[in-house]
DNA sequence: TAAAAACTAGACTATTTGGTCAGGTAAATG
DNA sequence: CATTTACCTGACCAAATAGTCTAGTTTTTA
């Protein structure tokens, strides 16, 4: 329950790691079997939260005695920290970086796109994120949020600077990545009402694209920015 | 698991109901600890969902033996749907008419500002609403979430003309109201993230305020409209 | 190919879970 | 004031839970 989360009971957990990460033959099975338990863990915690997730339903989802993912993850709160680990890993790698000197509209849009995009390949860990945060974020609090504020303030220095050079209108910039972030997830969090008002069983990649171009327009002009 | 839900364990319940709704004297203790009982429910499985919440911890939170709890709601799902009923009568209440006739700019100000006042007042709620839909509204799919697909229908009719009379920019109106949607919850929802991002304790009446503004301004430009 | 390391998995345990029941107390009512 | 009705609650139960342990099987390595 601490602030700990680097903990990666992965690579080299249990078994007494051999010298460094040999990674030539041995633990290809430990591989393979992480991968089943993460996936399956992933749909079990998005589906019923941390504590109405249970180590047997993640098992049965993994075809996989129960025994067996306890020997890969000492405990429950093990996997839900793994699971993070890898998304984080992820997320950093979508957020892209912005520079002052970037196109405004440009920027933006890419962002938005990118964003949404997530939310396509990604919808487990989108929800998964989401229900860690509307529960009050009692394991990730520290950790995962401090980071995040780091990074908001990274990016509204540099809209704001586009602010007062005149490129865009006057709004606040932290209002403005709220804003982006929370419509764009809203597509994989929220999925099963959108579908449900929308009339239709899945998603298709066409609808991605919509949303993608209408979040684009409205928000861009909501700056007073074009796409060039 | 079914989709009734108008069940209402509430009312009139388990004592053989006398005549009609007298709620003369009889029935004053029954409905102050039904209070009880939701409330500390709404909070309980906002924090766990519905499988992580426990009837005892409901209990204990109302501060009642568990059998008191299971005295006034026969089990756990029957919390959780009263729970919904209030949310829902309190959802329709706020969800004002919009007519093809109203300032489209004022129309959709008005309901930006109640939906981030939502926010504000029934925070809990809002959570709830949002872990079951992530969840894949299991329990509520059918009743809720027709009625709903209904309501977005009607709006966006009237948008729709508003766009065919010119009278704003031409956007995908179910798209549109998604947007306000998810950018108006998210106050609520991610409140803990926000919180975080902005180094606050909590939100202060300000806040609210700054945010529907912002909301207003930018969603409405770039909606092509304008405020009166 | 033999020893060591990694993996598999059933049996088991202590605790918690949702829910019942029976025997009470307090409150309304005739 | 008596009796019916509403309310309260501890004791109880079967099922499920997180996690351990041990005994075995497969794979790697020397």
């Amino acid at each position: 329950m601490t602030n700990q989360i680097k903990s990666k009971d992965s690579q080299a957990g249990r078994p007494s790691s051999p010298s460094t990460t040999q990674t030539k033959r041995t633990g290809r099975i430990r591989e393979r079997n992480r991968e089943l338990i993460l996936a399956a863990a992933e749909e079990e915690f998005a589906l019923h939260g941390f504590r109405g997730t249970t180590v047997q339903g993640i098992a049965e989802r993994a075809d996989l005695p129960k025994s067996n993912v306890l020997y890969y993850f000492s405990n429950k709160q093990r996997i839900y920290y793994a699971l993070f680990d890898d998304i984080m890993d992820r997320w950093n790698a979508v957020l892209s970086e912005i520079k002052p000197e970037d196109d405004p509209a440009l920027a933006l849009a890419n962002f938005i796109r990118a964003k949404v995009e997530m939310s396509r390949t990604h919808p487990l860990a989108s929800r998964l994120f989401a229900m860690e945060i509307i529960q009050g974020a009692p394991l990730l609090k520290n950790h995962l949020c401090i980071g995040m504020r780091e990074w908001v303030r990274g990016r509204s220095e540099v809209i704001q600077q586009w602010i007062d050079e005149g490129r865009m209108e006057r709004v606040d910039p932290v209002q403005l990545i709220l804003l982006i972030w929370s419509s764009t997830q809203h597509y994989a969090d929220f999925q099963a009402q959108i579908l449900i008002i929308e009339d239709k069983e899945a998603y298709v990649q066409k609808d991605f694209d919509h949303a993608a171009d209408f979040l684009t327009t409205v928000i861009l002009r909501g700056c007073g920015l074009e796409l060039p």
